[in-house]
DNA sequence: CAGTGGTCTAGACCACTCA
DNA sequence: GAGTGGTCTAGACCACTGT
């Protein structure tokens, strides 16, 4: 285990150069999304390098999220899916109407995407961070409406919506699923809560490991941290959504006036 | 250069272990921000591991975002900056008069960081990402304005502002850093264009390796991708704005109307 | 089964920081 | 100069995938 032969640097070997050599052949178009690249072993072989310097460079691509690698499979470039655009029509009453699937659904099929959704129901206590966007006191009662958001099988985000418990009590939305014809804010409505404005908190991060395995995120994608609050008529907020986003699928598209109103 | 004795599983030891380990000790508040880890070195004794082993567990705290190596000091837990929030009102008239600094400035001072901006303008052919964005033909002459905006002296976003020829010629928008107290739009403005309505396109990726370094930004940061066209009254687009901001320090706060206009 | 990526060892030298 | 992270070697065994 000792060594004393000094290592003769390798030509231009370390692993920025073997990284480089592969970034410019894939954006070259030299390997194609789906392609398979060459093995470690046969990228050490090539360049003169251990085995484990070329993992390093295959190590940078995956961070940089242009190749995913398949355990006993091989490395492939990555085959970037086709996005699902979310903004504030998803909100408007035209699109209520429109669509008995909701705004996720019908993204999700204009995609040529199966979509389907996951629902959990709890009542639960505000958090410090709901609250203060609900208007309300920490800790007082709220429900909790947690949705996977799955397209063809595979899980693209996920909202958790809150909601003041004396504004849906004895309504489907403390404790069913089914939101009927008109959705989530047709129930809102019913309950004289037409949301009318919209704020959107957007920011980006790295998925924490539990987010990553539950939404099977792979390296080098991050997730788009968005806090949705609905705002009915009378300027009050009646209802707040963490979405969780893999960004490598959903992008969001406003538009909007840039002055009040 | 050859080993015999089968390496004694380490008890725990794999890297995933070590990580978990340390990421509890970081959620947990033992060390926070701030504070220096374990060296490798150390991490790998403290463990009856190999220094690769600790390495790679570090490794996978800097995927997460959680820890920030310094190359000769150390690896400590990142200290999150505060954020910097753009939104609509940063296009808004009361926003233009009200502030010598533009947008950025007053949001930077606001945070208690010194702004800097620096800017490039060139003439230059418009890509079909702009070309399509501005309602013109590719190839079309248009003005290329790229700023880099500080925030005490840190790169914190880019932004490079298109706008067709015909607009801006024989105005400080076609040649000049310097656009007088009303800003860039309160030069659109005296050429007929006063920006009413924005569409914001935003995604979220992992730099490129060419951002990461001019930005300097750390692993385990991505970056916000965003497209904003500038409309005028007359629904047509003037202006598009493709910016890049670091995730970490900078988050987007919209709030609109959920109806047309 | 052969081939792939995943993990690990026990060293080495280099580049950087700081006292 | 001592200590740190950055890079690298030349092996090893394991887990997984395909034929």
């Amino acid at each position: 285990m000792t060594t004393s032969t000094p290592r003769p640097r390798a030509s231009l070997g370390d692993y920025r150069a073997i990284a480089r050599a592969l970034r410019d052949e894939i954006t070259a178009g030299r390997y194609r999304p789906g392609d398979q690249i060459p093995s470690e072993r046969a990228l050490a072989a090539e360049h003169g390098a251990a085995r484990n310097t070329a993992r390093e460079a295959i190590a940078e691509l995956r961070r940089e999220g242009l190749v995913i690698a398949k355990h006993g499979r091989g490395v492939f470039v990555r085959d970037r899916p086709r996005w699902m655009r979310f903004g504030r029509r998803r909100y408007s009453a035209a699109m209520r109407s429109s669509s008995e699937l909701g705004p996720f659904g019908a993204e999700a099929i204009a995609q040529g995407r199966a979509p389907h959704v996951d629902s959990t129901i709890t009542r639960a206590e505000a958090a410090p961070d709901v609250a203060t966007r609900l208007g309300i006191e920490p800790g007082a009662a709220i429900v909790r409406r947690e949705n996977w958001y799955f397209a063809d099988g595979e899980p693209v985000q996920v909202g958790i919506t809150f909601a003041p418990w004396h504004i849906v009590e004895d309504t489907p939305l403390a404790d069913s699923a089914d939101m009927g014809p008109e959705g989530i804010y047709g129930q809102f409505s019913a309950r004289g809560h037409v949301i009318t404005y919209i704020r959107e908190e957007i920011s980006a991060r790295m998925p924490s490991r539990e987010e990553a395995e539950r939404m099977q995120i792979p390296d080098g994608v991050p997730v788009i941290d968005l806090w949705h609050t609905g705002i009915d008529a009378a300027r009050l907020p009646f209802e707040v959504t963490h979405f969780v986003m893999r960004a490598d699928s959903t992008a969001l598209d406003y538009d909007m006036p840039v002055e009040e109103q």
